[in-house]
DNA sequence: GCATAAATCTCAAAATATGATTTTAATGAT
DNA sequence: ATCATTAAAATCATATTTTGAGATTTATGC
C-alpha cells in the first residue's frame, strides 16, 4: 500500500460514530508513528478534507461540502433537470429523485418534492441497494450487456440471500429495458411506491442516471399510474434532450 | 512539497470550467510524468474522491457526496436545528441560512425556505464572503479579542478596498455582540435584508455558527422587525439549547 | 475481430517519507 | 496575565518509496 492511499485512508475512519478522531487514534488503528499523522493530518487540513474541530481532534472539512457544492453546480443531469423535476415534482404531487450510477455504486443526487418530507431520510449522497427499488433497477437493468453480467456476478452471483438467479435477474432487466420504466412497491421502504425511467444520453445510447416519481401508495390510488408513468418517462425524455444542447453549447 | 499534498492537489484542477479532466491534462499542469499522474490519479479513484468519467477523462468521485452526506446527517447544528430552522421559516415566509466558520472560511450549511426560490443559487457550500452580509457579520463579530485581530489582519489589513480599518472594523464587531445580532440591506445581493444572530455554544461560550433570515427588502415591509429579530435571536438560542442537550446524550 | 488509445508494470536511481526525539507553539487553569 | 500541560512542528540519519522512461498489458471504439 503506497502512502498516498495510507494518507487517504485516515478518510475512512470517519463515521456516524465517529465525526471527530483525535492524531493518537489515528496512529494506533493505522499502526503508524505519531510523528507520521501529524504529517498526514496537515497535509489533508492544507488541502481542506480535514479540519481540527478542537483542540487535539480533527474531523471532515468544508473542502469537502465545497466540491459537493460545485459538482452538484455543473452536474449536467441536474443544470438539464432541477427545473423539470420540479414541475414534475408540482403536477404530481410527488417526490422526485434523480439518481446515478457511479463507480458501482447506487446513490441520490437530488431531490424535489412538494413539502420537505423525504429530504432529511432520503437526501443527497444516500446510497441506494442493488437492484432493489425502482431508481436502482432502472439503472443496472439499462446497463449494456457485458456490463450487466459483471454486475450479477459481482453483487450477485455469490450473495445467498439475493432472489436472483442469472437468469431470473436477466429476464427481469429484459422487461424494465422493454417497458421502458420500472415501477416497485414496498422495496426500499414499506409503504412507498416508486415509478422509475432512465436517462438516456442520445448519442452513446448509454443510461446516465434515472429519475423516479415516489409517493405512499396511498396517494397513488388518486393517481391514474399509466399518466405518471408517461409524465416521468416524457421528464427523462426532455432531461437527456436539455442535456444533449447544453453538450452542444459547451463544444 | 511533499508527494502527498501534490497528489492532493489534483483536486484543485477541478473548477466550473473543468469538470473533467485528462491525464495528460494534469501532467502537464503539474509537471509531472504520465505515469505518476496514473499513479496519482489510481489512488484518487480507489478513495472515491476521483472517477473516471469517460474514456481517458476523470472528474470528482461519489465519495465526496457520500462525506457530504455524512457531514450532514451529523452536524451537531443541523441535527439540533433543522427543524426549528423550518418552523421559523414557515412563520416568517422568510429563507433561513445555517452558516459555519470552517477554518477561515465561512460557507452556508443549510437553507430552509418557504418555497425553492434561493435553493440553487446559495445552496450549502456556497462560500460567503468576510464581513459582509449578515450571517457572516455575526460569524466574524463574536470571534474572541485576539481571534478578531487575526482575522483583521488577514483579511483585511492589506485590502485597500476594504472599508474598514482596525478602528472601524472593532467598532462594528462591538456593535453586533452588544445587540446581539445583526441585520443588512442590500450588502450580498441588491433588494435582500437579512436578519442573523449567532448560535453560541454555551459550556464554551463560543460562537458555532449564524442563523440568519432573508428575504425582499419589499416582504420585511409587512413584518415587524422586532419580532423577526426576537424570533431568530430565540431560535438560536434553543439550538443552542438543543445541542447541549444532545451533547450530554453522548458522552 | 482488429487498430488505437489508455492504463499498468518493470527497473534502477534518486528523492523523500519515516520514526525517535527535541523544540516550539497553542491551550486551559489558576 | 502567568504558568503548567498538551498539541503540533522541527530535526536528522536511515531506509523505504516514489519517480520517470520505456515496454507490456488491458480496455475501448470501429
Amino acid at each position: 500500500m503506497s502512502s498516498l492511499s495510507k494518507m487517504l485512508s485516515v478518510l475512512d475512519l470517519f463515521g456516524p460514530k465517529t465525526l471527530k478522531i483525535a492524531p493518537d487514534a489515528i496512529a494506533e488503528r493505522m499502526g503508524l508513528s505519531r510523528a507520521t499523522v501529524y504529517r498526514y493530518v496537515k497535509d489533508l487540513c492544507d488541502a481542506g478534507l480535514l479540519t481540527r474541530v478542537d483542540a487535539g481532534h480533527y474531523g471532515l472539512g468544508p473542502r469537502i461540502i465545497e466540491l459537493d457544492w460545485m459538482m452538484r453546480q455543473y452536474d449536467p443531469i441536474l443544470v438539464a433537470g432541477r427545473e423539470l423535476m420540479h414541475e414534475l415534482s408540482d403536477e404530481t404531487g410527488l417526490a422526485v429523485f434523480a439518481s446515478v450510477f457511479y463507480d458501482g455504486h447506487i446513490i441520490n443526487t437530488y431531490i424535489a418534492e412538494p413539502s420537505d418530507t423525504y429530504r432529511f431520510a432520503f437526501g443527497r449522497g444516500q446510497p441506494l441497494p442493488f437492484f432493489r427499488g425502482a431508481q436502482s433497477k432502472v439503472l443496472i437493468a439499462f446497463q449494456k450487456g457485458r456490463r450487466l453480467q459483471r454486475l450479477f456476478d459481482e453483487h450477485m452471483a455469490n450473495d445467498p440471500d439475493s432472489p436472483y438467479d442469472w437468469a431470473g435477474f436477466s429476464k427481469a432487466a429484459k422487461k424494465i429495458r422493454k417497458d421502458g420504466y420500472c415501477l416497485t412497491h414496498d422495496e426500499l421502504n414499506l409503504g412507498l411506491t416508486g415509478i422509475a425511467a432512465p436517462i438516456i444520453q442520445a448519442d452513446l445510447d448509454e443510461v446516465v442516471g434515472s429519475l423516479s416519481a415516489v409517493g405512499s401508495s396511498q396517494s397513488f390510488k388518486l393517481l391514474r399510474q399509466e399518466t405518471v408513468i408517461d409524465m416521468v418517462v416524457e421528464t427523462t425524455r426532455r432531461i437527456a434532450e436539455n442535456m444533449q444542447n447544453q453538450a452542444a453549447v459547451n463544444e
